[in-house]
Parts: C-alpha cells; structure tokens; sequence
DNA sequence: GCCGTTGATGACAGCGACTGACATCACTCA
DNA sequence: TGAGTGATGTCAGTCGCTGTCATCAACGGC
C-alpha cells in the first residue's frame, strides 16, 4: 500500500513490494496468486466472518434479515481502517483490472451466503435473491461509507437497509 | 476459437492467434487491449444494440418492459450462433479470469442501460434496479440457452421475465 | 541427541503478455 | 504530385508469473 500510494500501483512491480517487506520475488507468489490479491486478501476474511455471522443468527430469522445480522456483525471491522479502505478504494477505482477483482469477490461472498442461506434452510430463488440483495445493500453502504469523513460503518449499513425497505415498499 | 479449441486457452499464445490470423502480435494487441478481449469483443456490439433498442421502446412503456423490449430486440442475434457460445462458454468457465471479465462486462451493460433509462426520465434507484433485474434475467436466460439443445434465445428469455413476474408476485 | 520429514524460503532460468519507438506503406485529398 | 493520415511490421525491452532445485529451520519418533 505505502509504495502503491507513494509511486502509483502500474509502476510498482512485484519485486519491489517483496524488497520492501523483506523477501524474494518468487515467496510473494507464493504469498498472493496475483499481484493484484495484495489489495484483495482481506476479502477472504470478511466472507468468512459474514457466513459465520449468517450460521449464528436465530433458526427463525427471515432469510433478509439472517443476511441483515451477518452484515452488522462484520461492519465494526470496517470502522479502525477507514483511512486505510479510501487510499485503497483510490488505487480501485482508477485501475479497471482491480475492479474487475472487486466485482469477482463480491459475487464470491454473494455466493457463499446464499449457500449459507441453504444450509439454513431457505430454498433456491429466494437464497439467491436474498444473498443479492445483502450485496447490494453492502456495496452501496461502503460505496457510501467510504466517501464518508467520519466512518460509521454500521450507521451507514443500517440507513442502507431502511433505503432497500422503502424502496419494497414504494414499488409495491 | 478455433486455437483455443484445438489446444486450449492457456496453451494458445497471442503470438500464435496473431499468425493464424495473418498478421503481427503487435497488430493484435492494436485491435485487443487485452489477450482475454479475443473472447469478449463481441459484447460491445451487444451492449450497443440493446442500448439503442432500448432508446426505440416506446416512450410510456414501463422501466422493466422497456429493458424487456431491449432485451428481445437482441435474442435473435444468439440463435444463429449457438455452437459457438456453446464453446465459448466451455472455455470462460474453465478459467476464473475470464469469469471475471464476464462480470465486468455485464457490469458494464448494465450501467448503460440504467443509463438508457435516465435518458428516457426514469429517476435513480429505479432505473438502476430496473437495469440489474433485466440484466439477471439476461443471464439467467443466456445460462439456460447456452446448454440447451435447440437454442431458442427468445423463447428462453420470454420464459425468464415470466420466472422473474412469478417470483415478484409469490413475494408480495 | 540423532535423524528423517515437512514446510517455508531463496536462487535461477525461462516463458509469455504487453508496451514504446521507429520505419514502412497504402490511401486520400488538396 | 506531394503532404498528411492511418494501419501494419519490426525490434527491443519490461514485468508478471512459473517450474525446479537447493537450503534451512522446526518438529517428532527412536
């Protein structure tokens, strides 16, 4: 991150980012798959802390809101690395290829919590669907939070949520 | 394709596409920005046509049935091209970059699309929802198409919007 | 305390995607 | 006819990424 801010990411090669933390070429690859997994690795972990969240949540949670405690349960996590989320969305959004990785990660984490939808019990449109629009939901929340100068994450989830209710309830 | 198909895609060199096709490597990163655009080069003549039927639906026609009317406007193009994707797909889904680039692409239509609908006076979250939900109809109909035996895009996709109106009436 | 195993790292060579720079050549239009 | 323009070829070079082998520390059984 410091040389990606410091030079821009196209001229930071790989070999760099190992000099400066210390190790060969070839052990970053063995590291990260990619060069660009480096801004992408701690996807990994906030899927799994949100399908955690999502198998912890009451049996009798409706599938949205089962999806709606897994995102709450992650969104403290965002709040410590605000500074850190908008020089990294800064370096996202000015390179098409790491959006490209982001659009890929999100459909993964959308994915998997429609598997763990299933597992609890909710069948295939509506775990799918549901899964989406927790997506939709989280995308829009950090697209918002991001800009944002104080970083409350979760107030900005929840007012995400009450947005994707009454947008129900007027297409109704 | 047909490198592709003979030797697969990771086994195919730009260098060779580039002979095949009588010219220079260099010439093909001219007309492909990337190696993965051979593959997807195609999608922005798609993403222009629905556009473009998009603009040609009638003015008082809803968000959805004026994504509908663009959406059937482009079925026809696939039918007469069904082995091919068929192949097509085969290889996109053996390689996760190009998984990715599917998405981004989709992504992309997407986009212009909601933009298509602003254009005909339909405020924001609307017009983005509106262009999501025909975009998973697309997909969903392009997956049944592509693996069917008869290829009939048109009637595919009818039977999609139809799944889509089902499952939006079963929520209410 | 010795040794075989395992896992992480370094060292090195190599391929292939992609780019910049310059030359060439056909085509167009005043 | 000649200047200008756009597409292509040529060449050299950078960098992402991989296979392979050697090294070395940590661990566990004997």
């Amino acid at each position: 991150m410091d040389l990606f801010i410091e030079q821009g990411y196209d001229q930071t090669t790989v070999a760099e980012i190992a000099e400066r933390a210390g190790l060969t070429e070839r052990t970053f690859f063995r590291h990260f798959s990619d060069k660009r997994e480096v801004l992408f690795q701690g996807g990994e972990l906030l899927q799994a802390a949100m399908v955690e969240a999502l198998a912890a949540a009451p049996p009798d949670a409706t599938p949205l809101s089962a999806i709606h405690e897994a995102l709450a349960a992650v969104a403290g996590i965002f709040d410590e690395r605000h500074d850190r989320a908008r020089l990294r969305q800064g370096i996202i959004d000015a390179h098409p290829e790491l959006q490209e990785r982001e659009g890929a990660k999100m459909a993964k984490i959308a994915t998997a919590l429609a598997e763990g939808l299933r597992a609890r019990g909710v069948t295939d449109p509506d775990a799918r669907l549901a899964a989406d629009a927790g997506i939709a939901v989280f995308r829009s929340a950090f697209a918002k939070w991001v800009r944002s100068e104080t970083g409350d994450m979760s107030g900005t989830m929840e007012g995400c949520f009450v947005a994707l209710e009454k947008l129900v309830e007027a297409g109704r």
